[in-house]
DNA sequence: TACATAAATTAGGCATGCCTAACAAATCAA
DNA sequence: TTGATTTGTTAGGCATGCCTAATTTATGTA
């Protein structure tokens, strides 16, 4: 008989931790996920993750050697997956029924996602119309934890000239996202790049009938579809 | 200035011993409630809850005198009745948009009260409707704690011909929801006594043209309206 | 290679909230 | 009124998960 699913076992805390490695290992590619990564990720000291770790090691949460680079198991990989499904559902429920903004979705789906009812989600998911994707345009992995990669392309990819859809955001921060809305911009808007400044690498964009400029840090967190 | 609301700042532990202690000071009445009770009711030792209770009393949620009786201050009944609404609207979702059945509600909706987000629950409750009853029947507290307490006639003070209507149930644990399911018995169920059992106070009740006999246990514990 | 720096771990503490065991106060009854 | 029983509190421990400080290991550079 396969290992019993052990999700419902684990704290708050030991999700957050899955969550926050799975994020930061998404993002590094091969390069070290270490220590000191984690713990400025997660706004705590070094120690208090080494501590942690060690504890979900023996869990068979987390893999890595002494003062080696860090990995999530195939359970721990998992669970984190099913983490960021409840999340998002629980951003796209908030989104669509209860009536809040881009920015607020995420506070709240953050305490939602560790509420443990295997039915729940699963009613929740159908209630929603299985969606694929949350507020944020972000992929929403289904049931059995499968999910489709998204191409990766920033506006900061791109050339004068073309044309483009916003489908997400890299960071869901409040003040991003609210800035974000406070221009204009939702998920799907059309956008064309007029001009890169080479200077500084910020970007003349139009959208709406509207032409501002944007900042390279802002380019970077953004990601489109070319069209 | 009035006291800012530390709604926010509790524990989910704090919580959860407001909410017992309300529930025990409901039921007594003007009869002492004790350390001991509540430990036995929460499933924790009594020295446990002592040292709850004294932390609590610092933070001005709970008043008693050393070797008293337990009360709640103003502000942990306030909070208290706040998460008996959040419970109570949690509950109804579950119930009427999430398939829960009436006994699958309490183990999610006591995680599900434990969310901080004031516009979360308003929106819940305008989604709802304005609920004024749960899926058991009992009554939902508004947004400033106000409720109607209900006239508490269980089907064990009613008389042989007398006619009545299921409004609510005392005990929520899953076994008695599951036996009065089972039995065909739901909320404004219409029931007629048929007779009472002076030996054991046992009574045969019928409704759906069915005819029954239940324990004096259970019909202490069903809450009904004459008709 | 050897030292300086950066990264990770261990050691020792603290707060929360649980436990058992020991003790103190209150209550009931003879 | 005093002794027995019940009820409540304190004392001392434990697990979780955080902290700072000290130490160990790894790495990068002269």
């Amino acid at each position: 008989m396969p290992n019993k699913s052990i999700h419902t076992k684990l704290t708050k805390n030991e999700e957050d931790y899955l969550k926050a490695l799975f994020h930061l290992l998404s993002e590094a590619g091969d390069n070290k996920v270490g220590t000191n990564q984690l713990a400025e990720y997660m706004g705590i000291s070094p120690a208090s993750v080494s501590g942690m770790l060690k504890k979900m090691k023996t869990k068979d949460l987390v893999a890595s050697e002494r003062y080696g680079k860090l990995d999530l198991t195939e359970e721990g990989t998992a669970i984190a997956v099913q983490l960021i499904r409840k999340h998002r559902l629980w951003e796209t429920f908030l989104y669509t029924h209860m009536n809040f903004t881009w920015d607020e979705v995420h506070e709240v789906a953050e305490q939602l996602e560790h509420i443990k009812s295997t039915k729940l989600i699963a009613e929740l998911d159908k209630f929603l119309g299985h969606p694929k994707r949350d507020p944020h345009g972000a992929v929403i992995p289904n049931a059995e934890g499968e999910y489709q990669l998204l191409p990766k392309i920033t506006l900061a990819q791109l050339e004068a000239g073309d044309r483009c859809r916003l489908v997400s955001v890299k960071d869901s921060s409040v003040a991003f996202l609210q800035y974000v809305s406070r221009l204009g911009l939702a998920l799907s808007s059309e956008i064309q790049i007029r001009e890169i400044e080479a200077f500084d690498g910020s970007v003349t964009i139009s959208f709406d009938n509207k032409e501002i400029n944007v900042s390279k840090k802002f380019v970077d967190n953004v990601f489109v579809e070319k069209i």
